[in-house]
DNA sequence: TCTCTAAAAGAGACCGGTCTCTTGTTGATT
DNA sequence: AATCAACAAGAGACCGGTCTCTTTTAGAGA
């Protein structure tokens, strides 16, 4: 087993410096643009590391000063379209000022956030993003903290975390959404979300750990209460967790003799697997269903009708809690900050009322 | 100016070697996992980790052993669909493999590109997989070949270097693309890239320096040619590197005299703004104007009528040029692989004979 | 011309690991 | 009981930068 690899020996500084005539310290002042160096000197330290194709070892350099210039980012999955437009703000922001990414996909579970979160300390990172699968178990964000490096959360509040934090009003505008589906008259709201809990089936909010969702899932039986829907809870829906689970949950919930009139999803993956679904079953939008999504994703908007989406700020929230953190590791000790960004309803075309042959509640 | 942070020291090996009462040696070969240790010993160390909270220092040890565990990827725009899903496939492969992701956007932009990967490289990451915005200017690239990490080109070919490459059959697929326009009756058929040239005019294949996109021209090209159609060159369009400017480009497009009766995309986000463009405007699809584009993006199949696409591998295009790449790194070294991935056409409903009261050619 | 001080260059420790080389133990062999 | 090998542990150099401390040099003032 060969440990040792062909390894081309790079041009190091103590290589400039012979070339150039002069001491490796000396060189180092040039090269990392530090210290005092005559004119001279410097000329002569630039043309050797020219001639040498000189190039610096940043891991090196960030040995010693114990900055990588690195922001980590835990996501849950990069190919939610929610999540690559947080990034994208986030690596903005991060590149304005200076920082690379080095990104991690948790895939909502909760160990390899906590390897995510291991592996990135242990390359040093200057601080990290997370968006929290998990409000139980947050040891591991407890860790970052007290290693002194900054941890800025997107997405997800963790009340019992007192750091930087960068929200939308998700039980408010939740309860906005349902409340425009109420007014159109729907009575059987169903409400759809990727977080799974044991069992499978909705019981209460103590069992959603996912503190977006849990507020959302609040805000929306609240309004269904207020409008007096008897046990709005049967209508809640877990673990639509792979396109492939929402076809299933949806299959379900469409077949059921109690077959809901409006759909409220928690992200545009699961919205656009149900619009597939409701499609296929030759159902029609909004006539036999009414839909809206949290995300404007780029598809909702041309779909026939166009989908009334809840038009969460996401790149704003990416660059924001980018630029909290960063702020932070420049320098002056703050206190913890939580924004909470505004939210807007996007008022399309797949709200309609409910299907007049929808039978009315039935027991269970 | 404080240049020195607050720092909170970190537990070293060597902390962990006082507090079991062992030499910094011995405590490292039981962190590290090399060497050999007795069991007594070994347990002592493991037990003074566990009470110091001992994490390794990932940025020491790639010093020494000159191996990060990153690797650096550097593509076109992580926020287009087709990216972030072969970002997945890296990803996937990149963790199976023991791997680390570090990303860089490079907007396109070949000094932006060049420049992430002079930081990459400084990262010391353990190889590169880049989607070389540029065939003219690639010194860069084969500064990375030169420094001895392995380089994989992913979606783009260049084929003055010689190194590990995965693409798809471009020129293939777009002449069948082109044939099913020119099939369905199609004579003026537009191609709309995000590639720009001087002038923003296409002239010749010459000017294009994305090697995708060159192959791809050169087949719908070659495709019209055969069907005699004139001067298809005329259709072509550059520079549609943003809604905004795409959005410019469909609109000069579709008002001019000379009205194409379809239209190739070269990428789903420039088909999703002329999709939106043509509804706008009141047109039908297919009736006034067909539409076929590159990348089978979500939005494509549920809007009505769903989208004939080319079907590109993408996550498998991902997978595979990280599995390359990490087989290289791996160690035995092999000649350049230049694979080739399969490719189909999904043809659903955008497609139809052109508009029977379009104008005939008519000279410019 | 000589001293004093400030600026410029040099010497070498250090960061936290890895790894080679040396030294000290133990157990098997004759 | 003496010899030798095998194995376990220790000592310390090294990676490529940064940075402190010391020495040298040059210029100003008397």
């Amino acid at each position: 087993m060969k440990r040792t690899a062909p390894k081309t020996p790079s041009i190091t500084v103590s290589d400039v410096a012979r070339a150039a005539n002069v001491s490796k310290a000396t060189a180092a002042r040039v090269l990392g643009g530090y210290g005092v160096v005559s004119d001279t000197i410097r000329a002569d330290v630039v043309a050797a590391a020219k001639a040498l194709d000189y190039r610096p070892n940043e891991l090196a350099r960030s040995m010693t000063t114990g900055r990588s210039g690195i922001i980590g980012v835990v996501v849950g999955d990069i190919e939610n379209p929610f999540f690559s437009l947080a990034v994208r703000g986030i690596s903005d922001a991060a590149r304005a000022a200076g920082f690379n990414v080095i990104l991690a996909n948790s895939g909502e579970r909760i160990e390899v956030e906590k390897a995510a979160v291991r592996l990135l300390i242990g390359k040093r990172v200057d601080g990290l993003i997370v968006t929290p699968s998990e409000s139980r178990d947050i040891s591991h964000l407890r860790d970052i903290h007290r290693s002194g490096r900054p941890l800025a959360l997107l997405d997800r509040a963790l009340p019992d975390l007192d750091v930087d934090t960068v929200t939308v009003d998700d039980r408010g505008i939740a309860m906005r959404a349902t409340r425009i589906l109420v007014d159109a008259g729907h009575r059987k709201i169903a409400y759809v979300t990727a977080v799974d809990a044991e069992g499978h089936e909705y019981r209460d909010l103590g069992q959603i750990y996912t503190s977006s969702v849990r507020e959302r899932i609040d805000g929306y039986l609240t309004v269904c209460r207020d409008a007096g829907i008897d046990r709005p809870e049967r209508y809640v829906r877990l673990g639509a967790t792979s396109p492939a689970e929402t076809r299933r949950a949806a299959d379900e919930m469409l077949s059921g003799p109690d077959r809901p009139t409006a759909v409220l999803a928690s992200d545009s993956v699961i919205a656009l697997e149900i619009f597939r679904v409701i499609r296929e079953r030759g159902l029609r939008v909004p006539e036999d269903i009414s839909l809206i999504t949290f995300h404007d994703a780029d598809w909702t908007s041309v779909t026939t009708p166009p989908i009334t989406v809840i038009d969460q700020p996401v790149y704003a929230l990416g660059k924001s809690v980018a630029e909290l953190l960063i702020r932070r590791l420049k320098g002056e000790p703050r206190p913890a900050e939580r924004l909470i960004l505004p939210t807007s309803i996007f008022e399309r075309g797949s709200v309609g009322p409910p299907s007049s042959t929808s039978r009315s509640l039935v027991r269970r």
